[in-house]
DNA sequence: TCTGGGGTCCTAGGACCC
DNA sequence: TCTGGGGTCCTAGGACCC
């Protein structure tokens, strides 16, 4: 997820030109919608993406139509668990470029509205706007999206992006809702901190242990309490998100990749070594492609292996010069691989490149 | 019944240099 | 001898998000 100049690698920006509101679009059930738009006898059925589409097979829920969702499927669970919860589901594979084409069609459509689109995932984006109707804006993005592309989208607004995001979790299903500084507190104090767009349960459960429990007591932790148990940046960052503090700086910059990356689970653990090597052959080839087609040449190869039952180690290796050859790609794809203790089953191998960071430059934004 | 795939950023220890 | 600090690079792991 791109967070734009947020907190962490800091870069507040001091002077706004223009923009009053911030909107947060997102997509209700994109995935889901998207399989029913093009198979439109499934309108109304619970309706499950994700994996091969095989509920027997190693995998996990992408979407859930809301359908689906009443029978306690969720998005990250695994697909014969989702198949024991709905067994009536249907069951879909994965179809990642049916997905890009449509996102992209959205945010084409969004960009023919009066605002600055900041697109943040497949099916989200912030639109900044000098509006001072933001709920009539919001109506008329919901009605252009639905006209144009037949989608739902819930619109949340906020004087920052992470109160904007905040407000769409509100405003789901297709809703708006507005949350700014004035709302924040009386709508946030008493959640839990895993509430906030950037803690998630294990940084939940260290605050607890800390005695802070919701967002109003983590507002009011100490800084430097924070700071010794997460760190200097992460500790004063998460008292900052309680707030609803955070940058307001939407760019239609285009997105820059760092790294580029693939990875598969096989359907059976694999053991022998010939077959690992194959494995990640394969991977480096595809992942050669990707950076290929990135024009950027890599400077690091990462091999990630993820032993059984469910363990993960990553090993590295600078390159001793860029490159965007497949075969060098290889050749240090095999190495890094070389490095781990294969003495355990497999089930999970990765290949990522990663890319050379930009030299810093000034920042031209800066007024 | 286990637990995808593709990303980003932060932390921390050791190496190495001055 | 007994031991400084600071800075940067490299590497591995952790947390989070969609």
């Amino acid at each position: 997820m791109n967070r734009g100049n947020d907190f962490p690698g800091y870069r507040f920006r001091r002077i706004l030109i223009g923009v009053e509101w911030i909107l947060h679009v997102d997509l209700d059930q994109f995935i889901a919608a998207v399989e029913v738009a093009r198979h439109p006898e499934l309108r109304g059925k619970p309706v499950v993406v994700g994996g091969q589409g095989d509920p027997q097979q190693r995998g996990v829920v992408a979407t859930a139509s809301y359908e689906a969702r009443e029978f306690g499927v969720h998005s990250g669970m695994p697909l014969r668990t989702a198949l024991r919860k709905c067994p009536d589901a249907v069951f879909l594979p994965s179809d990642v470029a049916a997905y890009e084409e449509v996102s992209e069609r959205v945010m084409a459509v969004l960009r023919e509205l009066p605002v600055v689109v900041e697109v943040a995932g497949w099916d989200e984006a912030f639109l900044g706007s000098d509006t001072d109707d933001p709920e009539a804006l919001a109506r008329r993005v919901r009605q252009t999206v639905r006209e144009r592309t037949g989608l739902e989208c819930s619109v949340g607004i906020g004087d920052n992006k992470l109160r904007a995001k905040t407000a769409t979790g509100f405003a789901k299903p297709g809703g708006i809702h507005r949350i700014t500084e004035r709302e924040w507190m009386p709508t946030m104090a008493d959640r839990p901190p895993d509430a906030l767009w950037g803690i998630g349960g294990r940084t939940t459960k260290k605050l607890a242990e800390a005695g802070i429990h919701t967002v109003g007591q983590l507002a009011a932790a100490d800084r430097d309490d924070l700071a010794a148990r997460f760190g200097p940046t992460m500790g004063p960052f998460f008292r900052v998100l309680a707030h609803g503090w955070g940058d307001r700086d939407v760019t239609a910059t285009p997105y820059v990749p760092k790294s580029r990356s693939r990875e598969t689970t096989f359907q059976r653990n694999l053991t022998d070594r010939g077959a690992l090597e194959g494995a990640v052959r394969q991977l480096a080839r595809r992942v050669s492609a990707d950076v290929v087609a990135e024009g950027r040449p890599a400077v690091r190869v990462v091999v990630k292996v993820r032993f059984a039952p469910f363990v993960t180690q990553t090993r590295s290796m600078s390159l001793g010069a860029p490159t965007s050859e497949a075969d060098e790609l290889e050749t240090a794809a095999l190495e890094v691989l070389g490095r781990f203790e294969l003495d355990r089953p497999v089930r999970l191998l990765g290949v990522r490149a990663e890319f050379a960071q930009p030299a810093p430059s000034q920042p031209a934004d800066e007024a």
